[in-house]
DNA sequence: AATTCATATTCCCATTGCGGAATATGGATT
DNA sequence: AATCCATATTCCGCAATGGGAATATGAATT
């Protein structure tokens, strides 16, 4: 994977806050969209730029698309992720964020059910 | 310092090899253009970019403008920067770069000197 | 003061990226 | 088959980026 691509995908927040979640577990677009509180059209996009890329992997569940890291990312990716799970750990907006993740889906999902079963109202 | 600032300035094939570069010892300009074999404008923007971010310090000496690292990086950069000199290792054509370099001047340099003394044919 | 050398800046152009509004898709449910 | 829900895509405008040619700067040397 190249490293540059590896840096464009880093270098906006919203992908950051996305990627720095999913380092927690799988997770589908209406968690981003909760946890994030950013319009549906903009994490699609993100998502879908991270994914034509090779970051993020996914699979749809029903009506619901469930995104995770590839299961085993090529050595780069993983240093820089790693890096990045190490940088969030000070910044108060990323922890943010994950405390939002883990109020609302108190235990980590797996690839095959993001724990959305229901209609969420929004 | 922004994280997603520093990972604007990873995001260019010619900022990363210079950043790799200067994880050895302060470099001049000149230097730059021997190893990276890129024309003079170019390295020069992409210093300038990197000045105007923080990300490299300069000092003038003569004619030369020896660029460094800054001196004690705050955290999420220096856990970048370690990040990338480790991707480094195992790319080609980070190692030809510094095979360049070894070649061009065998000792590091410091900051008050980039070794360049004398013009350079070029 | 005129020239030379190393480096920086300006101007132009083409490409890319981001955001939002509107619309489309695809599976599930009625 | 019609509707609903979650998600994706298209279209638009705007700002930022990268590259090169030409020119400018600033220090040293003649």
């Amino acid at each position: 994977m190249e490293l540059v691509k590896i840096y464009e995908c880093l270098c906006d927040r919203t992908r950051l806050r996305i990627l720095h979640l999913l380092g927690r577990g799988p997770l589908c677009v209406c968690h981003f969209q909760d946890v994030l509180r950013e319009p549906q059209v903009k994490i699609s996009k993100h998502l879908g730029y991270l994914r034509a890329r090779g970051m993020v992997r996914c699979e749809r569940q029903a009506n619901w698309m469930v995104y995770s890291l590839p299961a085993r990312p090529p050595r780069e990716l993983a240093a820089n992720l790693a890096c990045l799970q190490d940088c969030a750990q000070e910044d108060p907006a990323f922890q943010r964020d994950l405390a939002r993740l883990k109020k609302l889906a108190p235990k980590p999902t797996t690839p095959s059910s993001c724990g959305c079963t229901t209609a969420v109202k929004r």
